[in-house]
DNA sequence: CGTCATAAACCGACTGGTTGGTATTAGTTT
DNA sequence: AAACTAATACCAACCAGTCGGTTTATGACG
């Protein structure tokens, strides 16, 4: 194995205790020396890959606007009218919480700490309006592809909007309270329905 | 001053003390100390009102969901049709938010915590139940007296929720982006409609 | 009314323990 | 040997909670 990949195996494996450890125990409860030790590393080796443990939340939630960027370009490149790809991205959702409802947890850790942080804020700002952008985007694309009638289309992103981040964060919350993934579905084609959706 | 009113004015200093850091600054980087300082009252007099940091905490917690009863009854006792009743609920949530926007951002502490305490958790999830449990109960009033039109009030009462809380969220983190109360009418409005809503 | 006993309210210095971060040293790879 | 990686020891700061002692309110009694 090279440095290189050494280096970047360590790194990741720091990076992914943190994120397991902040979405459990919170970021301000987890230590670095519990990182450190989850992930078999030594303090100097943390302190050698990140300047800070904050430097480790930002990365972490860099990684997950990365991510996000790369599933908004996946839909919009895909193909199918619009009711479609948003059912195809609820379904997606829905396996992804199956799979690793924990994954989630970490967004309230985000958003927690926003209220402190400045750089943080900005970050979920950015997302929070990303998200509506790319949902009116969507949308828009529905209403001049024919598959969709809405009015007002900022309006109608952010009801939309707002049900994703409700669930999601019901789902966070009360994870044994309902399927929220099923649900999801079933809301978000209540929804395209109610905005005279046709499947194609 | 008695002593009687004198315990319970420090009482309620060290909450309020503590609530708007809480709300400021997190639940864990506030200290015990700061709480004193800003409420103007030493450490014995804190540890002889609470027995810890984190009983002060659920103290708070109680204290929104004694609040919250109080307002589901005073909705309940109204008068009008549930559609008014709505938008007299969401009028309400819009003048709060305008008056006193930190005042929610605790919310999310108190979300935050409940990944980490049970107790805390326990009582989020009654509050969502409770919550749920009320829109739904709402909504059957209004099919019954006729001026709704929902086949699945759970689900309804689901949607509805969600989209308060998902704008709540967003008026949280986001409190510039957009004028969050007002949405909040407009969306609810939209939805009773939707719910084939007759004013009277 | 004045005095005194009692208990609740309050004070703040102190403690034991933990934390994020640093400095130093040793090992490994190229 | 140069450069990178990792391990250990360590530090100053901070924090929740404790404890012995002080003040204040109250009600009883002579």
């Amino acid at each position: 194995m090279t440095q290189e990949e050494r280096s970047q195996e360590t790194r990741s494996r720091i990076l992914a205790v943190a994120e397991q450890s902040f979405a459990e125990h919170g970021y301000d409860v987890t230590s670095v020396d519990s990182i450190c030790h989850g992930a078999g590393v030594s303090k100097g080796a943390f302190y050698h890959h990140f300047p800070s443990k904050g430097s480790v939340f930002v990365a972490l939630l860099n990684a997950w606007l990365a991510e996000l960027d790369r599933q908004f370009t996946a839909v919009q490149t895909g193909d199918g009218s619009v009711p479609r790809q948003v059912a195809a991205m609820a379904a997606g959702v829905n396996e992804i919480y199956h799979v690793a409802g924990t994954k989630w947890n970490i967004l309230l850790e985000f958003w927690a700490k926003s209220k402190a942080d400045p750089e943080v804020a900005h970050s979920t700002i950015d997302m929070i309006r990303r998200y509506q952008g790319f949902f009116q985007q969507v949308l828009e694309r529905g209403v001049s592809e024919g598959s969709l009638q809405v009015k007002d289309s900022n309006l109608a992103a952010t009801l939309m909007l707002s049900v994703v981040l409700g669930l999601l964060l019901q789902g966070i919350l009360d994870p044994e309270g309902q399927d929220w993934g099923a649900l999801m579905q079933r809301v978000l084609a209540m929804l395209m329905d109610s905005m005279g959706g046709r499947k194609s």
